[in-house]
DNA sequence: TCTGGGGTCCTAGGACCC
DNA sequence: TCTGGGGTCCTAGGACCC
């Protein structure tokens, strides 16, 4: 028996969330040949250390060999046909450019999300008229369409909204036969409501999931049945979302989100060893510092707050500090890197490091240089148009072919990382390095 | 775990203002 | 000063996602 809800208020699109079926594996297979579904194949960070990680598994290994996406080299089994690649990030995104480019054939640019580097949602409300055709149809167009160009399986969800296309494709497509499923309004109670465990829904991770079961609520059913009230006294203004997404609700406009996205631009790394000595912690800080500051660059904004991170090993007794810092818009390298530095002087307790990340946000888009009220203005100018130039150079001949002297001495990681996109190697390895691209997907 | 990397959003609590 | 109160901005920390 269903119970009652009136969703006459409620979003009826049709929107399409697409995935690529294991993304870098499958390209990786469509580059050799191979038969993306059939083939054994593991794309793997770091292949050359046994702590390797597996950033993306072809179906057939996943389910022949039960590797998982952050399955670990010393995990894996021996197996003759198990082909181990290292990741060619610069590769993905090229793929993911003409992905997009297919995308368009369906839909306007306000009217595509792109969620991440294999994700996206489309709205085709519109256009069904000009297919003649439904939304689950215009899938199987786009789908076929990315095939038929690329080599590359997708599966797609298709709802009323995003939430329900992104359920759809999570919880059923990924195992139909023809890789779609349509969940509507009507489908709540038995699609919804049945995903188990709590966890694959989305929004619930395990510590919600605890939190949850505290309250006596193990389903998507007791949640969607639970007291919405009580909710949103426990988790606040998530109570309120877990509730009506657990109703199928979900209000936010595709078009909208563009607008909304609070950006942030960030590197972060955990070292290959302790660091120990001072010197060499402030010397990775300012190559990061440095990365950083070139991409905001590349995108012409400046920031005006600046976070540090940095954990401690785990041999420490300490777990780390994460403190960030107002500072007057810039995206001078110089700057920034004294910006972090001043932080980490401030806070750092002289513990083993393991781990730092620099993250720049609260952008302003201008190019006009916010002039420092005790600093020559010649001198900024200068300085600008140098590492301006710096990054010219760099463009052209690869991030490697300029580097400050003090990334040759022990400890330096930026040359090493010159060649990694997103974290990791680009495939990239000519002397035209990754970094003539953009990390941000 | 033999420490991955890049993001977004929410909350509590402190500082400051009127 | 044996407790004012509301609003806004900021920071640290937590949680989640791909």
């Amino acid at each position: 028996m269903s119970i009652k809800m009136d969703y006459s208020e409620e979003l009826h699109e049709d929107i399409i969330c697409v995935d690529v079926k294991s993304f870098y594996a499958s390209v990786e297979c469509a580059e050799r040949g191979l038969n993306p579904l059939k083939t054994m194949l593991v794309v793997m960070s770091n292949g050359e250390n046994a702590g390797g990680l597996v950033l993306s598994a072809s179906s057939a290994a996943k389910k022949n060999l039960g590797i998982s996406n952050v399955s670990r080299k010393y995990d894996l089994p021996n197996h003759p046909d198990l082909l181990i690649v290292p990741p060619r990030m610069s590769l993905y995104l090229e793929k993911n450019k003409e992905i997009l480019s297919i995308f368009r054939k369906y839909a306007t640019e306000e009217d595509i999300l792109i969620y991440s580097i294999d994700e996206a949602f489309i709205k085709v409300t519109n256009v069904k008229k000009l297919f003649k055709a439904d939304a689950y149809q215009i899938a199987r167009m786009i789908q076929q369409d990315i095939f038929h160009h690329l080599n590359l399986y997708t599966t797609a969800g298709i709802g009323d909204n995003m939430l329900l296309a992104k359920l759809a494709l999570d919880n059923e497509a990924k195992y139909t036969s023809d890789m779609k499923a349509e969940w509507r309004y009507n489908d709540v109670q038995s699609k919804i409501w049945t995903i188990h465990p709590i966890t694959n829904f989305w929004g619930i991770g395990n510590r919600t999931a605890l939190r949850l079961h505290r309250l006596g609520i193990n389903t998507i059913k007791e949640l969607a049945l639970a007291n919405p009230v009580q909710l949103k006294n426990q988790f606040g203004v998530i109570g309120e979302q877990l509730y009506a997404h657990s109703w199928g609700i979900d209000r936010s406009d595709i078009t909208e989100k563009h607008l909304t996205l609070e950006k942030s631009y960030s590197n972060s790394q955990i070292l290959t060893k302790d660091y120990i000595v001072r010197a060499e912690i402030e010397l990775v800080i300012k190559e990061m510092a440095d990365q950083v500051a070139r991409r905001i660059r590349q995108h012409h904004c400046q920031t005006t707050c600046i976070h540090l991170t940095i954990g401690y090993s785990s041999n420490s007794n300490e777990v780390g500090f994460s403190r960030q810092m107002k500072i007057s818009a810039t995206n001078s390298t110089k700057l920034l890197a004294h910006y972090c530095l001043l932080l980490f002087n401030k806070y750092y307790s002289g513990a083993a490091t393991r781990q730092i990340s620099i993250t720049y946000s609260k952008f302003i888009y201008t190019t006009d240089i916010q002039l420092d009220l005790f600093q020559e203005p010649d001198s900024q100018i200068g300085q600008l148009n140098l590492e301006l130039l710096v990054d010219h150079v760099r463009d052209k001949y690869g991030f490697a072919s300029l580097v400050h002297a003090s990334s040759l001495t022990n400890g330096a990681t930026a040359i090493k990382r010159s060649h990694l996109l997103g974290g990791h190697a680009s495939g990239l390895m000519n002397k035209k390095g990754a970094n003539s691209n953009d990390q941000s997907f």
